[in-house]
DNA sequence: GTTTTGATGGTATGGTTGTACCACAAAAAC
DNA sequence: GTTTTTGTGGTACAACCATACCATCAAAAC
Protein backbone atom coordinates (compact mmCIF):
# COMPACT_ATOMS: atom_id res chain seq x y z
CA UNK A 1 0.00 0.00 0.00
CA UNK A 2 2.99 2.71 0.89
CA UNK A 3 2.85 4.18 -2.97
CA UNK A 4 4.76 7.19 -2.33
CA UNK A 5 1.42 9.72 -1.42
CA UNK A 6 1.19 13.20 -2.79
CA UNK A 7 1.20 15.15 0.76
CA UNK A 8 -0.18 18.09 -0.04
CA UNK A 9 -3.65 16.63 -1.32
CA UNK A 10 -3.69 13.89 1.87
CA UNK A 11 -3.17 17.36 3.87
CA UNK A 12 -5.76 18.81 2.15
CA UNK A 13 -7.79 15.93 2.86
CA UNK A 14 -7.31 15.90 6.58
CA UNK A 15 -8.31 19.29 6.59
CA UNK A 16 -11.18 18.97 5.37
CA UNK A 17 -12.37 16.23 7.57
CA UNK A 18 -11.67 18.75 10.38
CA UNK A 19 -13.79 21.28 8.88
CA UNK A 20 -16.32 18.68 8.68
CA UNK A 21 -15.85 17.78 12.28
CA UNK A 22 -15.85 21.47 13.67
CA UNK A 23 -19.12 22.32 11.91
CA UNK A 24 -21.20 19.62 13.56
CA UNK A 25 -20.07 20.02 17.24
CA UNK A 26 -18.05 23.21 17.39
CA UNK A 27 -14.64 23.88 16.50
CA UNK A 28 -14.06 23.37 20.65
CA UNK A 29 -14.75 20.18 20.41
CA UNK A 30 -12.24 18.98 17.31
CA UNK A 31 -10.04 16.46 18.78
CA UNK A 32 -7.10 14.34 16.97
CA UNK A 33 -9.26 11.10 17.29
CA UNK A 34 -12.33 13.13 15.77
CA UNK A 35 -10.24 13.82 12.39
CA UNK A 36 -8.75 10.81 12.05
CA UNK A 37 -12.14 9.35 12.63
CA UNK A 38 -13.82 11.43 9.89
CA UNK A 39 -10.80 11.52 7.74
CA UNK A 40 -11.45 7.08 7.39
CA UNK A 41 -7.56 7.23 8.79
CA UNK A 42 -6.01 6.34 12.00
CA UNK A 43 -4.85 8.95 14.41
CA UNK A 44 -1.15 8.39 13.75
CA UNK A 45 -1.50 9.56 10.50
CA UNK A 46 -3.10 12.56 11.47
CA UNK A 47 0.08 13.08 13.85
CA UNK A 48 2.11 11.64 10.86
CA UNK A 49 1.10 14.62 8.11
CA UNK A 50 0.71 17.49 10.91
CA UNK A 51 3.02 16.56 13.86
CA UNK A 52 0.89 18.27 16.33
CA UNK A 53 -2.79 19.29 16.97
CA UNK A 54 -1.67 23.01 17.15
CA UNK A 55 -0.21 22.30 13.72
CA UNK A 56 -2.67 21.46 12.38
CA UNK A 57 -5.48 23.79 13.88
CA UNK A 58 -3.08 26.71 11.96
CA UNK A 59 -2.89 25.20 8.80
CA UNK A 60 -6.80 24.87 8.85
CA UNK A 61 -7.25 28.29 9.53
CA UNK A 62 -4.99 29.23 6.57
CA UNK A 63 -7.18 26.87 4.39
CA UNK A 64 -10.11 28.75 5.80
CA UNK A 65 -8.88 31.96 5.11
CA UNK A 66 -7.85 31.39 1.73
CA UNK A 67 -11.53 29.80 0.64
CA UNK A 68 -12.76 32.71 2.02
CA UNK A 69 -11.13 35.18 -0.67
CA UNK A 70 -12.37 32.42 -3.24
CA UNK A 71 -15.71 32.36 -1.84
CA UNK A 72 -16.27 36.66 -2.26
CA UNK A 73 -14.01 36.27 -5.91
CA UNK A 74 -16.28 33.54 -7.07
CA UNK A 75 -20.01 35.90 -5.92
CA UNK A 76 -18.35 38.81 -7.27
CA UNK A 77 -17.71 37.05 -10.94
CA UNK A 78 -21.34 35.17 -10.37
CA UNK A 79 -23.39 38.39 -10.29
CA UNK A 80 -21.71 38.89 -13.74
CA UNK A 81 -22.97 42.84 -13.35
CA UNK A 82 -19.03 43.36 -14.55
CA UNK A 83 -18.05 46.40 -13.07
CA UNK A 84 -21.00 47.38 -11.91
CA UNK A 85 -19.87 49.08 -8.12
CA UNK A 86 -23.10 48.52 -6.65
CA UNK A 87 -23.54 45.34 -8.43
CA UNK A 88 -20.03 43.86 -7.14
CA UNK A 89 -20.22 45.95 -3.54
CA UNK A 90 -23.73 43.72 -3.47
CA UNK A 91 -21.85 40.71 -3.75
CA UNK A 92 -19.16 41.28 -1.29
CA UNK A 93 -21.40 42.12 1.61
CA UNK A 94 -23.97 39.17 0.78
CA UNK A 95 -21.15 36.81 1.11
CA UNK A 96 -21.32 37.44 4.74
CA UNK A 97 -24.89 36.31 5.54
CA UNK A 98 -25.29 32.64 5.45
CA UNK A 99 -27.91 31.39 3.85
CA UNK A 100 -27.80 27.55 3.31
CA UNK A 101 -25.97 25.00 6.04
CA UNK A 102 -23.17 24.76 3.94
CA UNK A 103 -22.18 28.42 4.27
CA UNK A 104 -23.60 28.77 7.43
CA UNK A 105 -21.41 25.83 9.06
CA UNK A 106 -18.21 27.49 7.02
CA UNK A 107 -19.17 31.16 8.66
CA UNK A 108 -19.66 29.56 12.32
CA UNK A 109 -16.39 27.91 11.79
CA UNK A 110 -14.67 30.97 10.71
CA UNK A 111 -16.13 32.91 13.13
CA UNK A 112 -14.99 30.80 16.10
CA UNK A 113 -11.61 30.70 14.52
CA UNK A 114 -11.53 34.53 14.83
CA UNK A 115 -12.43 34.21 18.39
CA UNK A 116 -9.97 32.24 19.47
CA UNK A 117 -7.29 33.57 17.74
CA UNK A 118 -7.47 36.56 20.24
CA UNK A 119 -7.03 34.31 22.99
CA UNK A 120 -4.62 31.50 21.62
CA UNK A 121 -1.56 33.08 20.75
CA UNK A 122 -0.21 30.19 18.75
CA UNK A 123 -3.10 31.15 16.26
CA UNK A 124 -2.26 34.67 16.19
CA UNK A 125 -3.97 36.91 13.70
CA UNK A 126 -2.14 37.67 10.32
CA UNK A 127 -5.15 36.19 8.14
CA UNK A 128 -7.52 38.15 10.47
CA UNK A 129 -5.90 41.21 9.84
CA UNK A 130 -4.96 41.15 6.65
CA UNK A 131 -7.99 40.20 4.69
CA UNK A 132 -10.57 42.86 5.96
CA UNK A 133 -8.06 45.17 4.97
CA UNK A 134 -8.00 44.37 1.49
CA UNK A 135 -11.87 44.48 1.24
CA UNK A 136 -12.19 47.61 3.11
CA UNK A 137 -9.60 49.13 0.61
CA UNK A 138 -11.73 46.91 -2.10
CA UNK A 139 -15.10 48.31 -1.13
CA UNK A 140 -13.27 51.96 -0.95
CA UNK A 141 -12.15 51.95 -4.27
CA UNK A 142 -15.57 50.87 -5.73
CA UNK A 143 -17.54 53.47 -3.82
CA UNK A 144 -15.09 56.10 -4.93
CA UNK A 145 -15.78 55.15 -8.43
CA UNK A 146 -19.58 55.49 -7.61
CA UNK A 147 -19.42 58.55 -6.44
CA UNK A 148 -17.33 59.61 -9.60
CA UNK A 149 -20.40 58.98 -11.86
CA UNK A 150 -22.78 60.41 -9.44
CA UNK A 151 -24.28 57.59 -8.40
CA UNK A 152 -24.11 58.30 -4.50
CA UNK A 153 -24.29 61.55 -2.40
CA UNK A 154 -21.19 63.87 -3.47
CA UNK A 155 -20.70 64.20 0.41
CA UNK A 156 -19.81 60.59 1.31
CA UNK A 157 -16.81 59.31 3.00
CA UNK A 158 -16.11 56.21 0.47
CA UNK A 159 -13.62 55.61 3.05
CA UNK A 160 -16.01 55.29 6.12
CA UNK A 161 -18.39 54.32 4.45
CA UNK A 162 -16.67 51.17 3.40
CA UNK A 163 -15.52 50.42 7.20
CA UNK A 164 -19.20 51.00 7.83
CA UNK A 165 -20.61 48.36 4.95
CA UNK A 166 -18.34 46.02 6.14
CA UNK A 167 -19.09 46.30 9.77
CA UNK A 168 -22.87 46.59 9.07
CA UNK A 169 -22.36 42.79 6.96
CA UNK A 170 -20.42 41.28 9.44
CA UNK A 171 -22.57 42.47 12.28
CA UNK A 172 -25.73 41.21 10.37
CA UNK A 173 -23.91 37.77 9.67
CA UNK A 174 -23.15 37.27 13.11
CA UNK A 175 -26.68 37.87 13.71
CA UNK A 176 -27.69 35.40 11.80
CA UNK A 177 -25.54 32.85 12.78
CA UNK A 178 -26.61 33.36 16.22
CA UNK A 179 -30.32 32.99 15.29
CA UNK A 180 -30.74 36.33 16.29
CA UNK A 181 -31.72 37.23 12.72
CA UNK A 182 -33.06 35.11 9.38
CA UNK A 183 -30.91 35.54 6.74
CA UNK A 184 -34.13 36.62 4.52
CA UNK A 185 -34.20 39.53 7.24
CA UNK A 186 -30.60 40.35 7.15
CA UNK A 187 -30.30 40.64 3.42
CA UNK A 188 -33.31 42.97 3.31
CA UNK A 189 -31.30 45.03 5.96
CA UNK A 190 -28.68 45.24 3.54
CA UNK A 191 -30.57 45.73 0.72
CA UNK A 192 -32.27 48.80 2.76
CA UNK A 193 -28.99 50.47 3.30
CA UNK A 194 -27.33 50.02 -0.08
CA UNK A 195 -30.71 51.51 -1.49
CA UNK A 196 -29.85 54.31 1.12
CA UNK A 197 -26.35 55.00 -0.36
CA UNK A 198 -27.43 54.66 -3.73
CA UNK A 199 -30.70 56.52 -4.15
CA UNK A 200 -32.25 54.95 -6.68
CA UNK A 201 -33.13 58.20 -8.53
CA UNK A 202 -36.55 59.07 -10.15
CA UNK B 1 -15.48 29.13 60.44
CA UNK B 2 -18.87 27.49 58.85
CA UNK B 3 -21.32 30.57 59.87
CA UNK B 4 -24.24 30.69 57.48
CA UNK B 5 -23.26 31.76 54.70
CA UNK B 6 -25.14 33.83 52.18
CA UNK B 7 -25.61 31.45 49.38
CA UNK B 8 -25.90 34.32 46.66
CA UNK B 9 -23.56 36.15 47.34
CA UNK B 10 -21.22 33.35 47.31
CA UNK B 11 -22.40 32.01 43.99
CA UNK B 12 -22.14 35.79 42.86
CA UNK B 13 -18.30 35.74 44.48
CA UNK B 14 -17.47 32.67 42.34
CA UNK B 15 -18.90 33.76 39.10
CA UNK B 16 -17.00 36.75 39.20
CA UNK B 17 -13.91 34.28 39.32
CA UNK B 18 -14.92 32.62 36.89
CA UNK B 19 -14.72 35.79 34.63
CA UNK B 20 -11.54 36.81 35.27
CA UNK B 21 -10.18 33.30 34.64
CA UNK B 22 -12.18 33.62 31.31
CA UNK B 23 -10.93 36.92 30.67
CA UNK B 24 -7.33 36.09 30.69
CA UNK B 25 -7.13 32.45 28.60
CA UNK B 26 -10.00 32.58 26.68
CA UNK B 27 -13.30 31.17 28.26
CA UNK B 28 -12.83 27.37 26.33
CA UNK B 29 -9.64 27.25 28.82
CA UNK B 30 -12.41 27.73 32.24
CA UNK B 31 -12.44 24.54 34.36
CA UNK B 32 -13.25 23.59 37.57
CA UNK B 33 -10.06 24.23 39.09
CA UNK B 34 -9.34 27.27 37.60
CA UNK B 35 -12.18 28.93 38.92
CA UNK B 36 -11.47 27.55 42.39
CA UNK B 37 -7.52 28.99 42.57
CA UNK B 38 -9.50 32.25 41.19
CA UNK B 39 -11.48 32.34 43.84
CA UNK B 40 -9.21 31.54 46.45
CA UNK B 41 -11.84 28.24 47.20
CA UNK B 42 -11.07 24.27 46.81
CA UNK B 43 -12.89 22.76 43.86
CA UNK B 44 -15.30 21.51 45.94
CA UNK B 45 -17.25 24.19 47.23
CA UNK B 46 -17.48 25.17 43.41
CA UNK B 47 -19.26 22.06 43.17
CA UNK B 48 -21.15 22.90 46.52
CA UNK B 49 -22.66 25.81 44.83
CA UNK B 50 -23.18 25.03 41.60
CA UNK B 51 -23.20 21.16 41.30
CA UNK B 52 -21.94 21.11 37.74
CA UNK B 53 -19.68 22.92 35.68
CA UNK B 54 -22.42 23.19 33.15
CA UNK B 55 -24.46 24.64 35.31
CA UNK B 56 -21.65 27.08 36.34
CA UNK B 57 -21.40 28.05 32.73
CA UNK B 58 -25.23 28.88 32.32
CA UNK B 59 -25.57 30.98 35.97
CA UNK B 60 -22.39 33.16 34.68
CA UNK B 61 -23.84 33.57 31.55
CA UNK B 62 -26.74 34.55 32.84
CA UNK B 63 -25.01 36.78 34.95
CA UNK B 64 -23.14 38.46 32.14
CA UNK B 65 -26.13 38.86 30.05
CA UNK B 66 -27.35 40.83 32.80
CA UNK B 67 -24.45 43.09 33.14
CA UNK B 68 -24.90 43.66 29.16
CA UNK B 69 -28.26 45.70 30.79
CA UNK B 70 -26.74 47.49 33.39
CA UNK B 71 -24.01 48.81 31.30
CA UNK B 72 -26.24 50.27 28.35
CA UNK B 73 -28.07 51.78 31.10
CA UNK B 74 -25.76 53.19 32.77
CA UNK B 75 -24.04 54.64 29.91
CA UNK B 76 -27.51 56.23 28.64
CA UNK B 77 -28.07 57.84 32.33
CA UNK B 78 -24.29 59.15 32.02
CA UNK B 79 -24.80 61.21 29.26
CA UNK B 80 -27.12 63.40 30.98
CA UNK B 81 -28.77 63.75 27.65
CA UNK B 82 -31.89 63.54 29.00
CA UNK B 83 -34.01 61.96 26.18
CA UNK B 84 -31.88 63.74 22.83
CA UNK B 85 -32.79 60.81 20.93
CA UNK B 86 -28.82 61.09 19.38
CA UNK B 87 -27.34 61.03 22.60
CA UNK B 88 -29.23 57.76 23.91
CA UNK B 89 -28.34 55.90 20.91
CA UNK B 90 -24.91 57.29 20.37
CA UNK B 91 -24.69 55.83 24.13
CA UNK B 92 -26.47 52.81 23.40
CA UNK B 93 -24.35 51.89 20.19
CA UNK B 94 -20.67 53.43 21.72
CA UNK B 95 -21.20 50.23 24.71
CA UNK B 96 -20.44 47.78 21.92
CA UNK B 97 -16.90 49.20 21.22
CA UNK B 98 -14.18 48.21 23.57
CA UNK B 99 -11.92 50.84 24.73
CA UNK B 100 -10.49 49.94 27.82
CA UNK B 101 -8.90 46.73 29.42
CA UNK B 102 -12.09 45.99 31.52
CA UNK B 103 -14.64 46.51 28.51
CA UNK B 104 -12.36 44.63 26.45
CA UNK B 105 -12.46 41.64 28.31
CA UNK B 106 -16.50 41.96 29.32
CA UNK B 107 -16.71 42.00 25.32
CA UNK B 108 -14.54 39.20 24.75
CA UNK B 109 -16.46 36.93 27.26
CA UNK B 110 -19.74 38.13 26.11
CA UNK B 111 -18.69 37.07 22.54
CA UNK B 112 -17.28 33.86 23.25
CA UNK B 113 -20.39 32.98 25.12
CA UNK B 114 -22.65 33.89 22.43
CA UNK B 115 -20.29 31.88 19.60
CA UNK B 116 -20.40 29.03 21.96
CA UNK B 117 -24.19 29.08 22.53
CA UNK B 118 -24.38 28.57 18.89
CA UNK B 119 -23.14 24.38 18.83
CA UNK B 120 -23.46 24.11 23.12
CA UNK B 121 -27.38 23.09 23.28
CA UNK B 122 -26.82 23.34 27.37
CA UNK B 123 -26.09 27.13 26.66
CA UNK B 124 -29.00 27.70 23.95
CA UNK B 125 -30.01 31.05 23.21
CA UNK B 126 -32.34 32.62 25.34
CA UNK B 127 -30.14 35.62 26.86
CA UNK B 128 -28.46 36.24 23.00
CA UNK B 129 -31.75 36.20 21.85
CA UNK B 130 -34.15 38.78 23.54
CA UNK B 131 -31.82 41.37 24.56
CA UNK B 132 -30.99 42.58 21.11
CA UNK B 133 -34.63 42.22 19.98
CA UNK B 134 -35.50 44.82 22.52
CA UNK B 135 -32.37 46.82 21.76
CA UNK B 136 -33.85 46.94 18.23
CA UNK B 137 -36.73 47.93 19.07
CA UNK B 138 -35.40 50.72 21.45
CA UNK B 139 -33.49 51.91 18.62
CA UNK B 140 -36.56 51.83 16.39
CA UNK B 141 -38.31 54.06 18.52
CA UNK B 142 -36.25 56.79 19.31
CA UNK B 143 -35.49 57.28 15.62
CA UNK B 144 -38.78 57.95 14.87
CA UNK B 145 -38.97 60.32 17.53
CA UNK B 146 -36.21 61.79 16.06
CA UNK B 147 -37.75 61.52 12.54
CA UNK B 148 -41.30 63.19 13.94
CA UNK B 149 -39.26 65.97 14.94
CA UNK B 150 -37.61 66.42 11.52
CA UNK B 151 -33.97 65.57 12.89
CA UNK B 152 -33.44 62.96 9.99
CA UNK B 153 -34.14 62.64 6.81
CA UNK B 154 -37.77 62.10 6.56
CA UNK B 155 -37.49 58.60 4.03
CA UNK B 156 -35.62 56.54 6.63
CA UNK B 157 -37.23 53.50 7.92
CA UNK B 158 -36.98 53.73 11.63
CA UNK B 159 -37.04 49.94 11.93
CA UNK B 160 -34.88 49.08 9.48
CA UNK B 161 -32.00 51.77 10.10
CA UNK B 162 -32.44 50.36 13.67
CA UNK B 163 -31.11 47.14 12.69
CA UNK B 164 -28.35 47.96 10.47
CA UNK B 165 -27.48 50.57 13.39
CA UNK B 166 -27.26 47.67 15.94
CA UNK B 167 -25.67 45.07 13.60
CA UNK B 168 -22.62 48.05 12.60
CA UNK B 169 -21.86 48.23 16.10
CA UNK B 170 -21.93 44.74 16.23
CA UNK B 171 -19.63 44.33 13.65
CA UNK B 172 -17.46 47.48 14.84
CA UNK B 173 -16.81 46.18 18.42
CA UNK B 174 -16.01 42.41 16.78
CA UNK B 175 -12.97 44.15 14.78
CA UNK B 176 -11.71 45.90 17.82
CA UNK B 177 -11.79 43.03 19.93
CA UNK B 178 -10.02 41.09 16.66
CA UNK B 179 -7.41 44.12 16.91
CA UNK B 180 -8.76 45.13 12.84
CA UNK B 181 -9.39 48.50 14.03
CA UNK B 182 -8.55 50.74 17.31
CA UNK B 183 -11.37 51.68 19.65
CA UNK B 184 -10.54 55.08 18.39
CA UNK B 185 -11.16 54.31 14.82
CA UNK B 186 -13.69 52.45 15.68
CA UNK B 187 -15.77 55.15 16.88
CA UNK B 188 -14.98 57.39 14.31
CA UNK B 189 -16.62 55.55 11.84
CA UNK B 190 -19.79 55.35 14.15
CA UNK B 191 -19.71 58.93 14.53
CA UNK B 192 -19.37 59.04 10.35
CA UNK B 193 -22.78 57.03 10.43
CA UNK B 194 -24.45 58.87 12.94
CA UNK B 195 -23.74 62.41 11.23
CA UNK B 196 -25.14 61.03 8.03
CA UNK B 197 -28.06 59.92 9.87
CA UNK B 198 -28.63 63.41 11.58
CA UNK B 199 -27.93 65.92 9.11
CA UNK B 200 -26.19 68.97 10.86
CA UNK B 201 -28.00 71.62 9.52
CA UNK B 202 -25.97 74.75 8.70
C1' DG C 1 -26.40 18.42 75.92
C1' DT C 2 -27.42 15.91 72.21
C1' DT C 3 -28.66 15.78 67.43
C1' DT C 4 -29.21 17.49 63.12
C1' DT C 5 -27.71 20.33 59.40
C1' DG C 6 -24.75 23.47 56.56
C1' DA C 7 -20.15 24.23 54.90
C1' DT C 8 -15.79 22.67 53.86
C1' DG C 9 -11.42 19.81 52.69
C1' DG C 10 -9.34 15.97 50.56
C1' DT C 11 -9.13 12.32 47.56
C1' DA C 12 -10.47 8.62 44.39
C1' DT C 13 -12.28 7.40 39.89
C1' DG C 14 -13.41 6.89 35.19
C1' DG C 15 -12.91 9.02 31.01
C1' DT C 16 -10.54 11.76 27.43
C1' DT C 17 -6.81 14.06 25.24
C1' DG C 18 -2.32 14.92 22.91
C1' DT C 19 1.65 12.78 22.00
C1' DA C 20 5.55 9.37 22.10
C1' DC C 21 6.97 4.88 21.08
C1' DC C 22 7.35 0.37 18.76
C1' DA C 23 6.60 -2.58 14.95
C1' DC C 24 6.12 -3.63 10.05
C1' DA C 25 5.34 -3.81 5.17
C1' DA C 26 6.02 -2.11 0.68
C1' DA C 27 8.37 0.47 -2.40
C1' DA C 28 12.73 2.86 -3.83
C1' DA C 29 17.66 3.21 -4.04
C1' DC C 30 21.73 1.20 -4.82
C1' DG D 1 19.48 -8.62 -3.48
C1' DT D 2 20.28 -5.97 0.14
C1' DT D 3 19.41 -1.63 2.45
C1' DT D 4 17.10 2.56 3.13
C1' DT D 5 13.21 5.27 3.17
C1' DT D 6 8.15 6.17 3.43
C1' DG D 7 3.65 5.26 4.95
C1' DT D 8 0.79 2.99 8.29
C1' DG D 9 -1.22 0.62 12.47
C1' DG D 10 -1.55 -0.13 17.24
C1' DT D 11 -0.75 0.97 21.73
C1' DA D 12 1.14 2.96 25.81
C1' DC D 13 1.56 7.01 28.77
C1' DA D 14 1.30 11.04 31.38
C1' DA D 15 -1.67 14.86 32.16
C1' DC D 16 -5.92 16.73 33.03
C1' DC D 17 -10.77 17.07 33.67
C1' DA D 18 -15.43 16.70 35.85
C1' DT D 19 -17.51 14.51 39.23
C1' DA D 20 -18.55 11.17 43.13
C1' DC D 21 -17.42 9.87 47.60
C1' DC D 22 -15.80 10.12 52.46
C1' DA D 23 -14.69 12.65 56.48
C1' DT D 24 -15.00 16.61 59.66
C1' DC D 25 -16.25 20.41 62.32
C1' DA D 26 -18.81 24.24 63.80
C1' DA D 27 -23.08 26.21 64.38
C1' DA D 28 -28.17 25.74 64.93
C1' DA D 29 -32.14 23.35 66.64
C1' DC D 30 -34.22 21.19 70.10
Amino acid sequence: MPKLVDHEERRAHIIDALLRSAANDGLHSVTMRSVATEAGISVRLVQYYFDTKEKLLLAAMTRLAGRMGERVQRRVRATGAGTDPRGIIEAVLLEAVPTDDESRAFHLIHTEYAVLSVTDPALAGQPFLAAPNEMEAFLATHLATARRSGDTDPTLDPHQEAAVLLATSAGLGLSVLLDQRTPDQATATLHYHLNRIFPTRM
